[in-house]
DNA sequence: TATGGTCCTTCCCATCATGGGAAGGTCAAG
DNA sequence: CTTGACCTTCCCATGATGGGAAGGACCATA
């Protein structure tokens, strides 16, 4: 299996594929006689497991962590777990920080007349100016 | 104001000042006579606007946008809002994003036993081996 | 057999935003 | 005058990925 069919059927293009191997993810294959990259099934199998991990938003490292797990077959499920649950936390602390600014822009959007008028709060708000309508509490400068 | 005065008072590393002022997000400011950079607090100003612009997630380019729709005092709030909220809505989809992550991760962490044993739905899920027990239906691959 | 198209190889460069650090000049206080 | 904190420019690294060039390999068809 060349190295264009590999990434076709696992989904890692062959630039990546490549880059996998160089930093080491991944194995050299072996090579045809003129050099091209041969891939066993297992080894796509292994590119899928990857992509699947990348997928659900592991580093390359982290990656390389659960390819070892995977292939330590005498691991505890413990850890596999304890380590996916990191992940999650990790996930959700960026959604919180998103969710943070999403509000915040949302809320400043909210107070723009978003008419052909020049004055805006969004503005005045990044300007740190602060326009005061009327009776307005110092809110969402906590960056 | 030196640099690094003008980077305390506007949370920009000193680093960061002289990248944007490389790649004319901002204008190069005087200099002292001996060569160093010095920053008059309407620069400083801008310099918080950037940071905080940053803070929301804006991308530098945006943030260039945003820096021209501040000095353009005639600019409508509608085209200032109508830019927060398409921001508003990367952000959304961002966060869409990693919560199907995280809900996918949560759900497999929830399946696996997390003791001492080996057996492991989160790294057989990765793998595409889908270790069956008793009636599952195939959750989460759409990846 | 020649030709063309599609694949493969390696190598270098770009992205985006930021930090690290070296080598050397400047400034203010002791 | 020395010391230490600051400034200057320049180069390199990150993480993950893509683009593209130059050249070789393979295969189908004329």
């Amino acid at each position: 299996m060349n190295i264009g069919q590999a990434a076709d059927s696992s989904g890692v293009s062959a630039k990546m594929i490549r880059y996998y191997e160089s930093i080491g993810l991944i194995g050299a294959p072996l090579r045809s006689e003129s050099g091209y990259r041969i891939y066993a099934p297992e080894e796509v199998h292994t590119l899928r497991f990857i992509k699947r991990a990348r997928n659900l938003g592991f580093s390359i490292d982290e990656t390389r962590e659960l390819l070892a797990l995977w292939r330590d077959k005498s691991r505890a499920s413990a850890d596999v777990k304890r380590f996916a649950l990191n992940h999650v936390a990790e996930l959700e602390a960026k959604i919180a920080e998103l969710q943070a600014m999403a509000g915040t822009l949302r809320h400043l959007a909210q107070t723009c007349h978003g008419d052909g008028r020049p004055d805006c709060p969004i503005l005045a708000d990044l300007a740190g100016t602060e326009t005061p309508p009327k009776g307005r509490q110092s809110a969402g400068r906590s960056g």
